[in-house]
DNA sequence: CAGAACCTAATCGCATACGATTGACTTGTG
DNA sequence: CACAAGTCAATCGTATGCGATTAGGTTCTG
């Protein structure tokens, strides 16, 4: 079996191919690729925990805590202890942050247009390879 | 737009779950799934040079050179310097690297069974994701 | 033939990923 | 209350990836 015939290589091409054609995009607005699904998250829910972010990206603080930490060094987030519960870290979005998420407005199309998929096709495609997350994830025990 | 609506997040995620997936196969023979992608390219063309293999696979040298040295370590390769052109770097199978190939067979048809996907819908996922590639890097232009 | 242009692998720096462990804090239990 | 168990973020070590540069070696060209 060829190694172009395996879904695996298909996978992790295309994963990549995406990530760089997201850099010049995101290099506007002085984001990674990780870093800017960290900011989407936060955009949707400012403040955020750590391990709650995590779930949400299937990322642990190993990779997180680093991450975030450079996020802030840029000044768009700023790392908040929980006075609840003091083991928590919560993550704020900064005035220079919440302005950011105009200048991303536009990403998810130009992505679409780079990809030439119609919305329908993405959304196909989308869902089965979500499908496949669960499907492997659960393949784990 | 969510997170979960963005192609790029079911990408990045179904790759990270593949990658995730392979690792307790792969551990039974000691490697990475980007080693055993090396050995793939290896199994099916011995003697390969660094260049060929990040062509076959789009991975540089700053990516192959350590991940080879590492496989070498190992001793399931063997890096040796071309005669006829002095700049190039042959990869060679050594006996165990030939010998792991067996032991490596099961793998496609065991991911296959963790993905519960047929060949027919694994073929058809596979393709789109090659298209998507091939779109996103010419996009770049 | 000499030097420019090019090619190849290696190296450096930085940013993910993730397994494993640690330290601080909180909760559950007797 | 005391202490075991659990939770959360941080840290450490290892392995990719990739942009940029470098060191040799080869080829092209005047």
């Amino acid at each position: 079996m060829s190694i172009d015939d395996q879904l695996c290589f298909a996978l992790h091409a295309a994963s990549r191919a995406m990530t760089a054609a997201y850099a010049p995009l995101l290099a506007e607005l002085d984001l990674t690729y990780p870093q800017y699904a960290v900011m989407l998250v936060l955009w949707e829910c400012d403040g955020t925990s750590v391990s709650t972010i995590g779930e949400r990206l299937h990322l642990d603080s190993a990779t997180l805590t680093p991450l975030i930490k450079r996020l802030e060094v840029r000044g768009v987030v700023e790392r908040r202890r929980s006075t609840e519960d003091e083991r928590v870290v919560n993550i704020f979005l900064t005035t220079a942050g919440k302005r950011l998420e105009r200048k991303a407005a536009d990403i998810p199309r130009c992505m679409l247009d780079k990809a030439k998929l119609s919305l329908a096709d993405m959304r196909a495609l989308r869902t089965q390879l979500q499908a496949l997350t669960v499907q492997l994830r659960s393949a784990d025990s």
